[in-house]
Parts: structure tokens; C-alpha cells; sequence
DNA sequence: CTGAAAGCGCTTACAG
DNA sequence: CTGAAAGCGCTTACAG
């Protein structure tokens, strides 16, 4: 059917391992060979055979993504940083998501012990069981970056945001703002990314003189409709906080819908800062103050660290790597009403 | 390094033809020798190769989703729909970005021509002239379906949304709330999508005796800064319409929020209709009335088409598929105020 | 600079 | 039910 080697061989008069040469190793064949070689190349259409190059370099030139839900919008972005990183490497992007594919009884690191990748980048901080135990299994070990989420207790190479930082910019914009009274909205238990910043949160807090009492914390999950609900938890608090601090956007549009159905004005009665900086963001009504992750750069990063990881491109050096956070002050944050 | 077929049929004392039929058709093997060998598989851990399974079957048991742009959300939960449904297949996902790819100056059909996948679905409408010029190569042909977007002048099989019944949807809402001046914000040119819709918009006016004057139809992108953007042109607008149908919610939403900031009231100045229902739709304020795309459904349906071209599973039957779209109504839109 | 040959790890007619 | 052997399409020491 479709065109081989062996065919671009005969036709130029040459064997295949020179047309082998011409192709991924142009220096090593004669100019005059390589350019009659390149002009059948190009009238045929020929195209190295994928799978027989990996099989027989034993390398497969591609990575896997990994993501706790690919339906996240969260992660478009960072895939996209991700894929850009790769292409300008020659490599492809396989996608995966890890719940789903653990609901089909395979193992999520399937691909990489079938070789069909070279690594995975793992953007899913709370790996089942079975996940975990592999995890540990060294040829796995060596193979996997973490980017985002993280395992509190691996030791991985690493691309995250500085969670920390992030919380401890939301305390300061707002205490500057005259908050003293600051609620803050979780993420789904166990989620590392919630503890960093709540950590960041009583940090910074503390350094004002104030703390986090367990009754201003709540929410579940990084979604929408956890913030709406919260809504009304908020609502009902008395004395009810002037701030809420969410560890996501999509926290607080849900947040400031579910508030403002319940009559309370952001910034008025309560402002609201988020986490993230979605696009749309600085599009709802009020435009939501929040820390900006950047997510094409941790994407770019993340492929950077596991193509030196694999041993692609440059000498392996920094394999870990943590991206600033900035503020983006908007208009669901205002001076509490005194 | 890691364990071949060549292994575990030594330490199983059989041959590599017999381990290979025990683990993909284990019926050809007895039963005793079978369990003999799985046992051994599952102690050494042992996977097939991909690359020499696929080298050897002339199949990669993979596809690609080329997407006009990875970074876009709205495309999120599509591709966890085309996974969803490769999955229960064995088939991988590889996705790429066909803008990014053609920047790079490779092809954005090499993934087929190097056989590493069996088939693209392809989410682009668009395709440059080189790309079209490739798939107009039959054995490119045949291995690609267009989804959610498509060619005009193309022959492909294909699954989308109602685009038409959509725009339709979105008029008689409006008109029965006594909307009689309706504008219209388009998303890029050519776009077949915008296309479809206007159509389905102009088609459902004429019903009603109305129309759509250009002087009532603007915008150039699918954007939250395209709507934001109109915002300025659509309350410069002299008599003002009632109401503005958008081809995306992003537009919806961008516009909705710079008709805001212009002290324009929603739904009280301006009914507003978006098209998707993207998530955060129905959580922005007011909570956006718009037409919704099963995105989930239009992913699955688009590999199982995938999959039944290249012939995978069920014998190849319909290989066109057109979902329908739904109006959900929320508070983006009123009847006009007298 | 070039070629003959081995081999990457599988699967599958073909025989028995 | 099982095995020996060919071959999928490449790349790469090894020789010359």
C-alpha cells in the first residue's frame, strides 16, 4: 500500500541504510546521494513508519498527559503549553484521563509499560491505589513528572505554581483593603493544592496578627456549583466575614452568583477573591480579583522538565521548578463597609 | 530491560506463537496452558509492545483529535467525550493543535502518513490549503471525520450539532417574548458554524415576517472579547435593538458585561442569547439563556463514526450524525420593555 | 561514504 | 492445540 523504505531504496539506487542516513542523519551521506534520495522522498511521499522506528530505537517520541478530568476547562490551557513545548521537540501528545481510565479496570501507566511513551506528565496529585503502588515501581519512578498537583509524599520531579504565595497575596491585598474578617473556600479533601494555599492563607494571616478560625473555612470542591452552595453558608454566617478567599475562579463565580441570588452585593458586602485567572474571569460581573497561575508556562515547563527528565534536548540539570503567581486586581474586591 | 513475549514464552515452556493467541485470542489455546502463561504474564509484568503490535498488525490503534485550538475550554469536554468512547475501544487519544502544528511547517495529517494513528477527527473547519490539498489524497480521505465543525465543499463523514435548528431555537424564544428587533453577533468569518446559524436565525425570522438588515448583524470572533467588544457597537445602535442572538457564550458573555459597563441593564435594555452552554453559563449574572450543545454526545459520536470508518466493531452503517440542540431558558432574556 | 545483515518484539498463515 | 518461521519497516554497529 503506502510507500517504504525499501521502495525509496530501489528506486534511488541506493541501500536502505543510506536512505536511513539521508533522512535522520543527513551529514553522514554524500551531498549528491542525499539529494537524489530527498527527490524520490518527496515524489513518493514517503514517511518514516512510526512504529517501526520506536520499535527499533526503542523510544516511542511521545508523552502522555495525564489529568484528573479532561472535561476541565482548567486544563486546556496548561495542554496547550504542554503540546507547543513538544512539538518544537518532535514529540506527540497523548492525552488520558486518569478517573476515567481507572474506571475501566486498566492502569494508567498502561502506556508507558507498553512503551507507546517515553513519559507521562502527571497533572493528578491523588492517584488511586494501584496508581501509587506503581508509582513506586522505579521504571515508572523515573519516568513521571508531576505538574501542578503533586503527591505530598513523593519525591518527584515537579512543575507547580507557587500555591503559597498565591494565598498569602490574596491575605495581603485584602488586609490592605481593611479586611480583618476573611472566610476561606477549599477545594476537595486531601487536594494539595487546597492545603498549599490554605497554608499560605494563615501564613500571611498570622503575620498580620490574625488568624483562621475553623468556622470561616468551608467548601468541598474546585467547581462551580461548590461555590454556589457555599453561597449560602456565607450568607448565614453572623457576624458574617467582609472577604472571601476561594482556591479556585470557578469557586467564585459560583460564589458571587449564589450570593448575589441571595441579595448581598460583591464588592459591597463581601468581596471576593479567586485563584487560577480563567479567561473568563475578568468577564462576569463584578470582574473577579484573583491570583494568576501561568498556565501555559507551567504546560511549557512541565514538557521542558520531563524532555530533560527522558534525556531529550539539553543535559539533565534543575528538575523541579516552581512559577510565580501574580495579583490581578479587579472589582469583586473593595474596602469593607465600615 | 523490560520483559518481550520471548521471555514468558521460555519460562512458560511454550512457544511466542502460543503466549501471543493465549493473551489476544485466548480461545485458540487450552485452557490449562493458558492459565499457565497468565500466571507468568502477571508475575513479570509483562505488556505487549505497542509499537511491534502495531508494526505487525498495520494498525496503531490510536486516533487523533485535531482541534483548531488546544488552549479553547470549549473543546474540553468533547475531547473527554472522543476518550470516553476510544476507551471502551483500546483505543488511545494523541491530540494536536492544528494552528501550533502548521506553524512548525509539518503537515498536519503526518500523524497518518507516519501511521501512527488509525484516523483524525478532525474539530476544524478551516484547514489551510495545504491541509485541504492533503485531504483530497484518498487514502487521507478515508481516514477522516469532521466534528462539530466542517468543510462546505467537503465530502467527509461527519457529526455536528443542529446549528440551523439552534438558530431557529433562539428566534421563536425571542420572538414569543415580543422581540421584534433582533441583532446578531457572527464568530469568525467563514466560519461554517456562524454560517449555519445566521442561516437557521434568517430562516425562523422570515417565519415570523421579520428579518436581520446588515445593519443588525456585527461581531468577527467567538470570543469573550469579540462580545465585550460589540458591546459598543450594539449600544451606539439608534433605535437600539431588544435583543442580541450570540454565537457562542463566550460572545454572550463578554458582550453581556460590557453592555454593563455601559449602564445597559440585562434583560431590561437588552434580551441576550448565547449559544453552547458552556458551564459557567448558567452561573454568570444574569444567568445566560442559550442554546445547548450535548458536547459529551457530540464527542462519543464522533469516534464511534471514527471507529466504524476505519472499521472497528459494528459493521459501518450511517456515517452522518446530527445532534440536536436544546433552548435552556434562564434570565438573559424578557419581554421587551413597552 | 556506503552496504549487508542483524534485530527491535510482535503476529499469523502454514503445517502438523 | 501448538510450533517453526517469515516478515511488519525501520536503524545501526560492523566492514570495507
Amino acid at each position: 500500500m503506502s510507500v517504504s523504505i525499501k521502495d525509496i531504496a530501489k528506486i534511488s539506487g541506493v541501500s536502505t541504510a543510506t536512505v536511513s542516513r539521508a533522512l535522520s542523519d543527513p551529514t553522514r551521506v554524500s551531498e549528491k546521494t542525499r539529494q537524489a534520495i530527498m527527490e524520490v522522498v518527496e515524489k513518493h511521499g514517503y514517511r518514516v513508519n512510526s512504529h517501526a522506528r520506536s520499535l527499533r530505537r526503542q523510544r516511542a517520541d511521545a508523552i502522555l498527559a495525564l489529568l484528573p478530568d479532561l472535561g476541565n476547562p482548567f486544563f486546556s490551557v496548561i495542554l496547550s503549553g504542554i503540546e507547543l513545548e513538544l512539538q518544537d521537540h518532535g514529540m506527540d501528545l497523548l492525552v488520558a484521563d486518569s478517573r476515567a481510565t481507572e474506571r475501566t479496570g486498566r492502569s494508567v501507566f498502561n502506556h508507558l509499560h507498553a512503551s507507546r511513551v517515553d513519559g507521562v506528565i502527571c497533572l493528578d496529585g491523588t492517584p488511586t491505589d494501584a496508581a501509587r503502588a506503581e508509582l513506586a515501581e522505579p521504571d515508572v519512578a523515573e519516568r513521571v513528572v508531576f505538574a501542578c498537583e503533586w503527591m505530598a509524599d513523593g519525591d518527584f520531579p515537579y512543575v507547580r505554581s507557587d500555591n503559597r504565595g498565591g494565598g498569602a497575596l490574596a491575605v495581603d491585598h485584602l488586609v490592605g483593603l481593611g479586611h480583618c474578617d476573611i472566610a476561606f473556600l477549599r477545594g476537595p479533601v486531601d487536594n494539595i493544592l487546597t492545603e498549599e494555599r490554605e497554608a499560605g492563607v494563615r501564613e500571611a494571616l498570622a503575620k498580620h496578627g490574625l488568624d483562621l478560625p475553623d468556622t470561616r473555612v468551608g467548601g468541598h470542591d474546585f467547581t462551580l456549583e461548590a461555590g454556589f452552595e457555599a453561597a449560602e453558608w456565607i450568607a448565614g454566617l453572623s457576624p458574617r466575614p467582609t472577604a472571601v478567599i476561594c482556591t479556585s475562579d470557578q469557586i467564585a463565580i459560583g460564589l458571587m452568583s449564589g450570593l448575589r441570588e441571595r441579595g448581598l452585593s460583591v464588592p459591597d458586602d463581601v468581596s471576593v477573591v479567586g485563584f487560577d485567572d480563567i479567561a473568563s474571569a475578568a468577564y462576569v460581573t463584578p470582574s473577579l480579583t484573583t491570583i494568576r497561575q501561568d498556565r501555559i508556562g507551567l504546560g511549557r515547563a512541565a514538557a521542558q522538565v520531563m524532555l530533560k527528565r527522558i534525556g531529550v534536548g539539553k543535559a539533565p540539570e534543575a528538575c523541579v521548578c516552581t512559577l510565580p503567581v501574580s495579583l490581578m486586581t479587579r472589582h469583586s474586591t473593595a474596602a469593607p463597609k465600615a
